[in-house]
DNA sequence: TTAATCCTTATAGTTAACTCTAGGTCAAGT
DNA sequence: ACTTGACCTAGAGTTAACTATAAGGATTAA
């Protein structure tokens, strides 16, 4: 079975050494092996598992959450539940952060057409009335 | 035409009075008045402008970013090509932030219907197949 | 006029998530 | 045997974005 080593890894999960082994000291690799010297042996499993984490991490999940995450699956089966309702939070997560991004997405959008327009122009002026002062808001 | 004081204008935009005076600290409000005795006195306007700082901060943007499109701001029509350039720039970052959070979705989604499965199951077992160890990655 | 409740600045402290350094171990190649 | 390079730990340093404190000034209501 192929293994990796931590510089293997990290170029794998597009990390550097460094954030690895704060995973590990954050307590969000217990699964991951070592050899009788200490070196630590990624399996392809433990990629796969830090693949998760990433994705955890990608939905704003704070590290100390993922740890408990990470410790409710190596409670086994009792946790289940646990482990259920946080997919689902995160979930409910991800959703509003799309919604979000949407309504941020329509802003920018809009400036978009503003700064075209003004461009065009050569000018902010003509969104000028008889205000005077920054246009930022328009 | 109504104003509104530092806690006023905090509450409409759901921030601490401590973060408006770090923005307006890290220059992202040189358009806000202030009276003789150096209060400040946010205009509409203003609070519209510092909408859109929320808006560009929501796409991940640094405040040392934004405040250098609030000096665009402030020196007016030759900087428009940049502050277009700025918005564009952020649009493909909001597009990929949003192909990044559905791709997220995904894996949470599956992680959803994984948990769903071994809890009606009552164990995690069921995914077992003869290796042993975590099943964080499946 | 005095107390409360704002406001001000300057500066220090906090938190999360890295990021790096120092000093040491270990295995492979010359 | 020795050097090289990748690994290790412990712990210090960094950065961004707040968050809070201290000391004091201005405005309002009784």
């Amino acid at each position: 079975m192929k293994t990796y080593s931590i510089s293997e890894a990290a170029k794998e999960l597009n990390l550097t050494v460094y954030t690895l082994r704060y995973y590990d000291k954050e307590g969000l690799m217990p699964f991951v092996e070592r050899t009788p010297s200490g070196t630590r042996l990624f399996k392809e499993s433990d990629i796969g598992a830090l693949k998760i984490i990433q994705c955890l991490k990608s939905t704003g999940m704070p590290i100390k959450d993922i740890k408990h995450f990470i410790d409710w699956c190596s409670d086994g089966d009792p946790t289940l539940q646990q482990r259920y309702d946080m997919f689902m939070e995160r979930k409910a997560s991800v959703e509003a952060q799309m919604e979000e991004l949407k309504k941020t997405m329509e802003v920018i959008e809009h400036k978009c057409r503003y700064y075209k327009t003004a461009l065009d122009a050569g000018t902010e002026d003509i969104y000028k009335s008889d205000k005077v002062g920054s246009f930022i808001a328009d």
